[in-house]
DNA sequence: CTACAACCTGTAGCGACTACAGGAGCAATA
DNA sequence: TATTGCTCCTGTAGTCGCTACAGGTTGTAG
C-alpha cells in the first residue's frame, strides 16, 4: 500500500503523513525499489489509532504517550484514564466558555437593527466603555483600568 | 502614555502590542525624543476593542473588517451584523462538536476499570476497528475503506 | 556609580499542519 | 514512441496569533 491509499484508507492528508513520519509519531515504513513508502494493515492500524485520538482532541504529545502504552498490554492503564480524564476537563471547559461567547453573540447579533453602523449594536459592543473618546481621532481623557478577564487563546487553540 | 501603560489598561501583552503593530491592526504611535512609542487614548480604544473581540473568538481578519467599519458609522452596519452571525454560527458548531466530544470521553473514562492496558476502555475506544493486527509488529490482512469520517481541525482552529 | 526596570529591534519558536517548488516514476492513450 | 497526466519524492516556507529571546539603549532610584 502507499502513501495515497493510506490517506484515503485514514482520511489523513498525505502531506499530514509525512509529517506525522518526520516528527516520529509514525515509524519510518519501509520503500519499495522506487523509493516510494510502503505501508502495511499495523501503519493503517497506528494512523487510524491518531486520527481518532486527534478527533478526541487529543494533543500529539497526549497521542504518543497513548501510543506508547497502546504497545505495552501489561502495564497498568492509569496514565492513559489520566489523559483522558484531562482531556475531558479540557474538553468541557471549552464548552463553558464558548457557551457564554455564544450567548453574548446571539445577544449582539439580536439587537442589530440592520440600519446604520452609527447605532449597531454589534460594533457597540466592541467597542470599551471606559474611554469616551468618539470618532476616528479623538483624544481626550485618560480613564480607570482594565481588568485581566478572560485568557486569550480562544479561536485557535481551544 | 507608553507602551507598559497601554498593555497593562487594556490587559494585552507588550508584545502583542508590538506584533498588531507590526501587522498593521495598531497604527505606528507618535514616538517619544527617545524613541519610546507614546499611545493616547484612541490607541486603548482601538486596543479595547481588538481585545474584545478576540476574546468574542473573532479572528484577526474580522477584527480588522469590524475596526473598518466602526470608522464609518454611516455605513450600512450589513458586514457587521453578518460577520457576527458567521462566528456565532462558527461558535455553535465548535459546541456541538465539543458537546460528541464530551459524551466520548466520559465513556471512555467511565468505562476504563483502572486495570491493565489490555482491557483498558480508554486505549480501546482509540484502536481502529477495521484491521484485526494485534500487537505491534502484526501484518495480517488488508481490509475495507473508511469513510471520510469528521472534519480534521480540532483542537487547534476550532 | 551601580543596579535594575522598562523600553527598543529583529528574529525564531510554538502546534499541527498545509502548500509549494522542482523533480522522478509510471501507466494509459494518441 | 511520445506525450499527457497522475502519483510520488525531498526540502523548505507559510499559516495563525502570538510568545520568547538575544542583545542593546534609556531612565530612574538608591
Amino acid at each position: 500500500m502507499q502513501i495515497g491509499d493510506l490517506s484515503r484508507q485514514s482520511g489523513v492528508n498525505i502531506e499530514t503523513i509525512r509529517y506525522y513520519e518526520r516528527i516520529g509519531i509514525l515509524p519510518k515504513p519501509a520503500r519499495q525499489s522506487n523509493g516510494r513508502r510502503s505501508y502495511g494493515p499495523a501503519d493503517a492500524d497506528r494512523l487510524g489509532f491518531i486520527r481518532h485520538a486527534r478527533d478526541l482532541g487529543f494533543d500529539l504529545s497526549s497521542v504518543r504517550v497513548l501510543l506508547a502504552l497502546q504497545e505495552q498490554p501489561e502495564a497498568s492503564c492509569d496514565d492513559a484514564s489520566r489523559i483522558a480524564q484531562d482531556q475531558l476537563e479540557a474538553v468541557e471547559s471549552r464548552i463553558a466558555r464558548l457557551t457564554k461567547l455564544r450567548e453574548e453573540l446571539r445577544r449582539m447579533v439580536s439587537e442589530c437593527s440592520r440600519g446604520r453602523v452609527a447605532e449597531c449594536r454589534v460594533i457597540e459592543t466592541l467597542v470599551p466603555p471606559t474611554t469616551g473618546s468618539s470618532g476616528p481621532h479623538a483624544a481626550y481623557d485618560k480613564r480607570p483600568q482594565y481588568l485581566p478577564a478572560m485568557p486569550r487563546q480562544l479561536s485557535r487553540n481551544s
